[in-house]
DNA sequence: AGTATACGTCAGTGTTGTTGACATTCCAAC
DNA sequence: GTTGGAATGTCAACAACACTGACGTATACT
């Protein structure tokens, strides 16, 4: 639908892809979409007594172990007096631990318990399955096109953080 | 499928966009994107009595003007008590006008008034320019895979909602 | 000693979701 | 035509989760 037609060389004919209207559907999309993609999480943290932010923090303490809570205020985006809520009904439930740092006795360092993995393995299980599914249909280009779009959409530290956390995953 | 750089024929090497490294890279770039795709407009609600529940409203019913209030309820996903708040301070502060049904008088169809389509004018306008942006940064067949793997992560009614919408709007 | 940083907490507020109860209107069975 | 059920929309109360502002404590840095 791109541009499979567009053999001139002229370059007007290159930008049909940013017409409002085609702006607007990228706009729609992306609204549906991220319903799908936190349906299957909040079903399952519906029947708990947990909701999206608690699932958000225990996947990045799974994904950076032994991060600050500082550091996770940055991922999270979200006011220390809003995730300190979370963190200590996580912490009194027996998903997280807080260790006190060795080199900075300030910071405290965020670790999932068993409890906490298993959890954290459910919900992802459930968004992968989801998200393979997409890609799977979607195939190995349109994936790569997908990144893409996705990168160029985050905020300049956003970018930053989902580097970083890249790179040490992989 | 016919990716240029697999240079292997053997399948299993094409699947590597399927492990779950990669799954969980495309988890964190859809919440950090999606934080991106709602910054602007979150941050011109801010300053007024609004959020993000009334943008939504306001795209809507921009899109599809004369809808009721149950098919709007079916593309916002949420209950009908939660719509109505939105909806009631947006009548009472001259945003949107709700009629009554000719053929069904149950039924309230929705318009924005001059001054709800300014808003909408300015909010689409902000939230169109970081799309184009990503877009254009990204390239036109990233767009298109980009759609396409939203497309499947949607819920097959929210499927059917957005290729209506779709639709109507080309 | 004095300032800055990291973390936790209390209190108050706003948006947005939920459930429950209720009024109005339509339609079909009686 | 009347009645009863279904559909549509409204009002009220409550819960989750974000925000701001202020404060306290422990530790680090200079």
């Amino acid at each position: 639908m791109s541009d499979g037609r567009s053999t001139s060389a002229y370059s007007g004919e290159n930008l049909l892809f940013l017409t409002d209207e085609q702006l607007r559907q990228g706009i729609e999309a992306m609204f549906f979409a991220y319903r799908g993609f936190t349906a299957d999480p909040d079903r399952i943290l519906a029947d708990m007594a947990y909701g999206r932010a608690h699932h958000r923090a225990i996947h990045f303490i799974h994904r950076a172990p032994g991060t600050t809570v500082n550091n996770l205020l940055n991922i999270l985006g979200v006011t220390k007096q809003s995730l300190n809520r979370v963190l200590r009904t996580l912490i009194a439930q027996g998903l997280v631990i807080s260790k006190v740092g060795k080199v900075d006795k300030r910071e405290r360092h965020l670790f999932l318990t068993d409890e906490g993995s298993r959890l954290e393995q459910t919900l992802s299980d459930a968004q992968r399955a989801r998200m393979r599914s997409a890609f799977r249909d979607a195939g190995p280009e349109a994936v790569a096109g997908f990144r893409t779009v996705l990168e160029a959409m985050m905020d300049t530290e956003m970018q930053r953080a989902y580097t970083r956390l890249k790179e040490t995953g992989a």
